[in-house]
RNA sequence: GGGCCUGUAGCUCAAUUGGUUAGAGCAGAGCGCUCAUAACGCUUUGGUUGGGGGUUCGAGUCCCUCCAGGCCUACCA
């Protein structure tokens, strides 16, 4: 038995997530965490809300509401829509958590020890209006270069020329439009990531098995033009967690907080601390997940994210945990994804395009949208979502190949020997097949979730729910009922344990149908088949069951143009 | 501008890392079955692997080049 720290990104406060940020990162952390849980190993599955920053503070005053009651407000949303979707974490906590206040002064104590700390002294936009500083890329103007008049503080969306705020012509704050801007002096901490190049780089060039988006965006931060570069990780805001040494104040560092991206990730660790909080459990149960001077040694540390959180993992995260000195736990391996497109382009938040995971769950039960997703998950690129593939896919996959399978086998058993498991007869060559065939891909399903390749996973899933078709047509206990009701009732025997079996093996990707199967067979007990002959056995002649109710209905066509309407967005 | 990724059947994806005749699912065609959600099974059509050039006994895989799409480019997070 393994022990197994799983993490996935943690979504940002400031709204609703649609279905691409839920397959980048949650899903399939919770497939795999599942899968981990069901082969009997130890897992801690951690998520949270990235609570701080300037787009929180401006949602929280678009929405007319001090910041903490709006973090604590969407905290529940996305709470409540995690436990839609089954995501299964141990824990969903706050960055804006006391334990993550206090852990990330102590990194930063820390780092400052090591002497990774810099001050630095540097010039920001101040807006009057706003009363406050403001981001570059909220600061708006013409572009020098083209001329465009939308252009960003950042860069040119127009010509893509990279700018400075301080370069646009005519700038005005992007919240309020406001031109009463100022240029300030203001001094805020650097952690020195360039003093820890080579070391990083090491590092990742130690792990081989890596995804190539992974390291091939680490390699870029680690060698582009001079080289990895120092990181600011304070900011001149209200909402955030307070600078200080550790316990101590920080002189100069009134009023600051620490940049979002320093104290998300730490959040990881925080959340685990707060799981033990919220159980009544002491520090040594987190600190044996985190701490390999105190029992994290032999745990398998797994990492879920979009392709644009790679930096902080790769390299910012790292570079805090080394540069503390502490013996930390560091991630083993980094899963990244690519994104996924609606249907033609991108997902929109401000156009209302795509699907949002509040309307997923009104449309259809989550089980749809898991399989969906994750047998779509972007593993290799960028993946598209249509509504056609989506019925299509639901339609084949769920209702035809497993549903109605468990359809046809309980409601023949009905109907020729009750709802009970039928006695009599032998097994034979058909059933050493299927067992044979089942055996064969379970160990490559298996090998795939181990590999986290969830697409492949998926494949030999649906492929394992087919080999009972496949069986049931060769024995066809319908004309051998006719003439040898005993060799019928071994077939059907046989079948009612596939069922049982399949609610298993299904379980990481379809935990809802999984326990509808397993109710309806009347079993409680989920162990994973390590043997698989006894566990085709597991339901014996004479046991109980109930035809459930149909599995998954099909989504027709008039639905589905439906709801390809209802989503297109404003154009 | 620079870097990285992707391009394989109408659609969604594989291909044991350079090794026989490029494979699955869906869609299409034909046949079978009648237990089942008009579901299931079997058979089958369909490819100049984005274009061009090169290395090699051998290239989807390696190199060069062109085309198309995507991502990143450090103050959004």
């Amino acid at each position: 038995m393994a022990r197994i720290l799983i993490t996935s990104a943690i979504p940002y406060i400031n709204g609703i997530k649609h279905l691409g940020n839920l397959v980048g990162s949650q899903l399939p952390a919770d497939a795999y965490a599942r899968f981990m849980r069901a082969r009997g190993n130890e897992v801690m599955f951690i998520c949270a809300t990235d609570e701080h920053g300037t787009p929180a503070e401006l949602a929280a005053a678009k929405s007319g509401q001090p910041v903490d009651e709006f973090c604590a407000a969407m905290w529940q949303v996305q709470k409540d829509l995690g436990d839609g979707f089954r995501l299964s974490f141990d824990h969903f906590g706050r960055s804006s958590s006391a334990r993550n206040h206090k852990l990330t002064q102590y990194f930063a104590g820390k780092l400052n020890d090591a002497g990774l700390i810099e001050e630095v002294t540097e010039k920001q936009v101040y807006s009057h209006a706003d009363g406050r500083f403001l981001p570059d890329r909220y600061i708006e103007g013409t572009c020098p270069n083209c001329g465009y008049e939308n252009a960003r503080g950042d860069q040119c969306e127009n010509c893509t020329k990279q700018l400075d705020p301080t370069d646009l012509i005519n700038p005005r704050s992007a919240v309020t439009g406001s031109t009463d801007l100022e240029v300030r002096e203001t001094r805020h901490l650097y952690l020195r990531q360039s003093q820890m190049r080579q070391k990083l780089e090491a590092w990742i060039d130690s792990k081989k098995d890596w995804p190539i988006l992974t390291t091939s965006i680490a390699k870029k931060w680690l060698n582009d033009g001079d080289g990895l570069r120092d990181r600011g990780i304070t900011r001149d805001l209200d909402w955030g967690v307070p600078v200080k040494d550790g316990e101590q104040d920080w002189p100069g560092m009134e009023g600051k907080v620490f940049y979002v991206w320093f104290d998300a990730p730490i959040e990881y660790i925080a959340a685990t601390a707060e799981w033990a909080d919220a159980n009544n459990k002491p520090d040594a149960d987190w600190q044996r997940w985190w701490r390999t001077d105190m029992g994290a040694d032999d745990v398998r540390y797994v990492q879920f994210m979009g392709k644009d959180n790679v930096p902080f993992h790769t390299l910012s995260f790292p570079a805090t945990i080394m540069g503390s000195g502490e013996p930390w736990k560091l991630v083993d391996y980094i899963k990244s994804f690519n994104f996924l497109n609606y249907d033609g382009g991108q997902f929109s938040t401000s156009q209302g395009r795509g699907v949002f995971m509040d309307q997923a769950l009104e449309i259809l039960p989550s089980d749809y949208w898991r399989w969906w997703l994750l047998s779509h998950v972007p593993e290799n690129s960028d993946s598209e979502f249509t509504w056609e593939n989506f019925q299509a896919s639901v339609n084949k996959d769920l209702a035809d190949v497993l549903g109605n399978f468990v359809s046809r086998v309980t409601k023949f058993c009905r109907s020729k020997f009750g709802e009970v498991v039928p006695d009599g007869g032998v097994y034979g060559a058909a059933e050493a097949e299927v067992t044979a065939e089942i055996a064969s891909r379970l160990k490559a399903y298996e090998t795939h979730m181990e590999a986290i390749e969830l697409r492949k996973a998926t494949t030999e899933l649906r492929a394992i729910w087919v080999a009972g078709n496949e069986y049931l047509q060769k024995a066809a206990p319908w004309a051998m009922f006719k003439t040898d009701p005993d060799t019928a009732a071994a077939t059907v025997r046989f079948a009612l344990n596939l069922i049982r079996l399949y609610a298993v093996l299904s379980q990481p990707f379809i935990p809802d149908a999984s326990k509808s199967m397993l109710d309806a067979m009347h079993v409680d007990s989920a162990d994973w088949p390590d043997d698989l002959t006894a566990a085709l056995a597991a339901l014996p002649a004479g046991h109980t069951f109930e035809v459930p109710e149909v599995l998954f209905a099909k989504i027709t066509d008039e639905a589905r143009a439906e709801m390809e309407a209802r989503f297109a967005g404003q154009v």
